[in-house]
DNA sequence: CGGTATTTTGAGTATCGTCAAGGCCAGTGG
DNA sequence: CCACTGGCCTTGACGATACTCAAAATACCG
């Protein structure tokens, strides 16, 4: 059941990796090599796509869905400590079992390359080799925004950096974003369980903090995975957020960006 | 005076790097080439070694000393995002401005490596291309670490996982560990305000954890900066530790691992 | 020995985790 | 079509924990 071997190998080569920009700048013929390597893969929600402490042996891209990185405690529970998303690579190469299971958290579809073939052409490739390289920076910048967020002191100062890192982080995926009548609204794509696991809280506390931010006015329920941002200036002071010069939103969402300070 | 361009370059040169393991495997004329291109800086605690958002023109190791990692907030509050020892790499190679600051949390020492001709290096010696990924990879586990940690529910929690990592992680460091009479005395490397901003809390709540967890027998304050750590299996307990397996200490500190669950 | 920084302790308040119950929605089967 | 079920989100009450402010004690340094 976890065996999500059904994943579709089509008989043509689809350009899979072409569309993203760590990969567009790639030459002609590595971009080649790397489409004829990959396979697709689907998953349901909740399928594991990949069990920590087991040696890898491929490598993933998430084309569609968003996956959950989590490490399993001592006491069998799971802790999130990261989502995939659209663009996001995951898998260890060159080195022993990964440290974190993936699982998938929505529906998802991911272009996965098998290890050996995959460092092979890293080996060959020094612009795919930088762009890993590259790609493991950004990550590692990010896993130091969570812990950003995952410090401050208040529940609801979390929510309000994870509203932000999905206005900024996750703009550009899916259709995660859209104009609202008076701010963004911006889903939230996995569950109140998992946020609460990546935020270090409880769902009922998760639940209190949407709606007080809702009742100071910074943000609007639509539904419970859809928020309107309203005062996105607020929000950035309830999270305290450090990097303000990294809301950088696309145009089409300018509009809620009016007046910033500095 | 946060300009610490007082680094002695040595005369003559010095093996500088062969020391630590994640290079000790590189081939000869790669070190040697590194060696020569090594420059050595000392600062002292407080010191900028590097500015976040300035362009960094240079790679560091730590010789000596801890270095912490840290993250200006809107507000101009610094929020500490990891710690660097002995052997850790930091700098960022290929891109743009760092997100991150540098500063000397003791007195240190690092190697320093101009960019430029480091990422010349780096072109020509796959070796340490791939030295540097892995090291980059492990800094991501460790980043995840620090978020599992993070999201512990009580600043208890928090401070037993920082003790267990002082015990991993900063095993074979300086002389951070040491044997007591009842079991492992390890030396906390930095200030109650750096751990509190490491933490996510403050200096009282920190005050009142350590206490907390010395009443309970788990560990003895010997100096404030001087834990004893009496019962590893409760502390790791406490701190809801995943990596159990990870508890690997050397052998000379192992009296204390007698009866591991596991 | 005195002065400063750091750590600790104390008291009051706010927040959060926990337990318990209720509401909403989708899917199921009568 | 409707009752039933299970999952998920929400609300309420209560105790535990942590943050805040304030002050004392200790350690550090000249």
């Amino acid at each position: 059941m976890t065996d999500a071997k059904d994943g579709k190998k089509t008989g043509e080569v689809v350009p899979c990796l072409a569309d993203w920009p760590q990969f567009a700048r790639l030459p002609a013929d590595t971009l080649e090599a790397l489409d004829e390597m990959c396979r697709h893969r689907e998953y349901r929600a909740g399928q594991i796509v990949s069990d920590a402490g087991e040696d890898q042996n491929f490598i993933g891209v998430v084309r569609r869905g968003v996956l959950r990185m989590q490490k399993t405690l001592y006491d069998g529970r799971a802790h999130i400590v990261g989502l995939l998303v659209e663009g996001d690579m995951f898998g260890r190469v060159f080195d022993g079992p990964a440290q974190v299971a993936v699982e998938a958290a929505t529906d998802a579809m991911i272009c996965s390359f098998r290890r050996g073939p995959f460092q092979e052409l890293l080996m060959r490739s020094p612009e795919l080799d930088r762009a890993l390289l590259l790609n493991m920076l950004s990550e590692l910048d990010r896993a130091r925004d969570w812990m950003v967020i995952l410090a401050n002191p208040t529940v609801r100062g979390r929510v309000a950096g994870f509203l932000l890192v999905l206005c900024t982080r996750f703009a550009e995926v899916d259709h995660l974003l859209q104009n609202g009548p008076d701010g963004l609204v911006v889903k939230i794509p996995i569950s109140r369980v998992d946020l609460a696991s990546l935020l270090g809280t409880r769902t009922e506390s998760l639940s209190r903090a949407f709606h007080a931010l809702a009742d100071s006015g910074v943000i609007a329920l639509r539904q419970p995975d859809l928020v309107e941002i309203l005062d996105l200036n607020v929000l950035s002071a309830e999270a305290r957020e450090d990097d303000v010069a990294g809301l950088s939103l696309p145009a089409e969402f300018g509009s809620i960006l009016g007046r910033r300070r500095r």
